[in-house]
DNA sequence: AGGGAAGCGCGGATCATA
DNA sequence: TATGATCCGCGCTTCCCT
């Protein structure tokens, strides 16, 4: 601050100090009322080419609180000229000083100037009130290709011209352009500040910085009393069912408090919700667990009985067995659950087995099966009388045969080896030993076999196959398979074209483990287990949707088993 | 006419930055 | 440390409603 700057500011407030008191009887009765705004702005709009705005830090100050706040309103309200969006609106005073008649020496325009101030403020709004530009859209063009200096000495000519009173500057509010907003709102201002004639106020005009930051400071100020009810509003804007009118600032806070409140209480109420509906989803999956286990204790005895069934026609008839020799069998054996009881043939060596067996006894590739099994396999479990379907008891061992580590040994059935599929099953059937113990074993395994271990047969771990954690109590069970594994698998197990690895030979083992497992959803219409299979799946779907990290071990291919999450249910984050 | 709400100006205080 | 920007409180005025 230069001492020419303080210097001035010295004579600014003495001579404030005297014009203040003169002026202040002389403001009151300004006008207030629109017309006499509309006046002024035609006014100014008759005046635009020859009138020049002065802005002088006396005429702003001289005019006490009383005169100015009416005026300024009438003016340039704020409100209307408020944009919709919440953007703040800045306004860019830039104060205009006109050469002192006095002689005082002109203020730079540094110091009149908020440089500084203004630029900060143009930026920060980027949507500033564009009051009065419409009506003086000359004053515009000029204003903006012009210095301040240059407007000065033009005010000098039209001092006492212009009615309006100098708050109104303040009110402009910043548009784009600085300089033609301090230009349109210098023209109201002089007007009504500078009595017509008035000598002393032109020597008064001279405006020393300080009361060039006061101004500026005001519209500051305004700016942010406008930035502030703008924000009141858009608050009010998004509390439902407050009242339009009659809400002032108190009311909005008050009606917004309570709304947050409300928002608050919904949302533990959700919460709670949430983990209600967790807690019933558990529940729900293990009891379905438990369905689940029901469903495939009796799936093996049935196995094993349609395997004892089969074991002597077959003797019969090598390769002949059929559907309806399956369900003519089915009556018989249901006793013997000796087989289910082996879990160690889980164990056995599955690349002794021969082509007829992995093809026929397929559900286990248990090597007992592969060494013990002669090449007259005949296919009993085919003939699972309780399944409608023949044919999936040798499919189910062709996924068997499948799982890894079994060396490559012709699948081909013995009847046909490059017939299509369909027609392969009965062949394979025919094929398929039952009778062999270690079919009946390898059946068993992969039915009744722990549940780990039982998948672990039909799809190796690498294959993706998804198994819950031993610990995991009742759900351990329900593993989740992808059928498209074993197809891919079924050629590494089959080298040779057999058309037993083909699809549909696949959609037999989905159909085959769909009786046998129901989780399993089959290809083939397979009602209960798809209904389970779905209904997990969505139970999956939202479990993953909160734990994308589980999605590895949840599968919700429906034409794959579904696992339960093996993560606690307490982790779930409920939303 | 009185009261409440809103707007405005002013001055001081505080914070951020060069 | 100076300066600018911003925040805050106070007083005043005006408008609107009762």
């Amino acid at each position: 601050m230069s001492i020419e700057t303080l210097l001035e500011a010295a004579k600014f407030l003495e001579l404030q100090a005297q014009q203040q008191q003169k002026a202040r009887g002389t403001e009151r009765d300004k006008v207030k009322d629109e017309l006499k705004e509309k006046r002024r702005l035609e006014q100014l709009a008759e005046q635009k080419n020859c009138i020049y705005y002065k802005l002088s830090a006396n005429q702003v100050h001289h005019v006490p609180q009383r005169g100015g706040a009416p005026h300024q309103r009438h003016l340039a309200p704020p409100s209307p000229c408020l944009p919709p969006s919440s953007m703040p609106i800045t306004v860019i005073p830039i104060p205009v000083v006109t050469p002192n008649p006095t002689g005082s020496p002109p203020v730079p325009a540094a110091t009149l100037s908020p440089p500084g101030g203004s630029a900060a403020a143009s930026t920060a709004n980027p949507t500033p009130l564009m009051q009065k530009q419409p009506s003086h859209p000359p004053l515009i063009t000029r204003t903006s290709s012009n210095t301040l200096q240059e407007l000065a000495a033009p005010l000098q000519r039209y001092p006492g011209s212009i009615v309006s009173p100098p708050h109104q500057q303040t009110l402009l509010p910043q548009a784009g352009p600085p300089l033609q907003q301090a230009s349109l709102q210098n023209g109201p201002i002089s007007r009504g500040s500078s009595p017509p004639g008035d000598g002393r106020h032109q020597d008064n005009k001279k405006r020393p910085g300080g009361a060039g930051t006061r101004e500026v400071h005001n519209k500051l100020e305004k700016n942010r009393r406008a930035h502030l009810k703008e924000c009141f509003e858009t608050l009010k804007k998004n509390i439902p069912n407050i009242e339009e009118k009659k809400t002032s600032n108190l009311s909005v806070l008050r009606s917004a408090l309570r709304y947050i409140q409300t928002l608050k209480r919904k949302e533990k109420e959700y919460e709670h919700d949430m983990e209600r509906l967790a807690r019933e989803k558990i529940a729900t999956q293990q009891h379905l667990a438990e369905k689940n286990d029901l469903s495939q204790w009796m799936d093996v005895t049935e196995i094993e009985r349609v395997l004892r069934q089969t074991v002597q026609p077959e003797e019969d008839q090598a390769s002949t067995s059929t559907a309806s020799e399956g369900e003519d069998m089915e009556d018989d054996l249901e006793d013997e659950p000796a087989a289910r009881t082996s879990p160690a043939l889980a164990t056995v060596p599955q690349a002794t087995m021969p082509e007829r067996q992995t093809a026929a006894a397929a559900p286990n590739p248990p090597p007992a099966t592969s060494s013990s099994s002669s090449a007259t396999q005949s296919t009993s479990v085919p003939n699972k009388p309780a399944h409608p379907q023949p044919v999936q008891p040798p499919t189910l061992a062709a996924t068997t045969a499948s799982s890894p580590g079994t060396p490559p040994q012709p699948l081909v059935p013995t009847q046909s080896p490059g017939v299509p599929a369909p027609s392969i099953h009965p062949t394979v059937i025919a094929h398929a030993s039952v009778s062999h113990p270690s079919v009946i074993q390898a059946v068993n395994h992969v039915i009744q076999g722990g549940g780990p271990k039982r998948m672990a047969h039909l799809a190796p771990p690498s294959t993706g196959t998804v198994q819950l954690p031993a610990g995991h109590p009742s759900i351990s069970h329900i593993t989740v398979h992808p059928l498209a594994h074993l197809s891919q698998h079924l050629p590494t197990l089959y080298p040779q074209p057999v058309a037993v690895t083909q699809p549909a030979v696949v959609g037999h083992l989905a159909r085959t483990l769909s009786h046998a497992h129901p989780q399993v959803n089959a290809a083939a219409p397979v009602q209960p287990a798809a209904a389970i299979i779905a209904k997990q799946a969505a139970m999956s779907t939202q479990m993953v949707a909160h734990h994308p990290q589980l999605m590895g071990q949840t599968l919700l291919n429906p034409v794959t088993m579904v696992t339960m999450p093996s993560f606690p249910i307490s982790t779930l984050k409920l939303a």
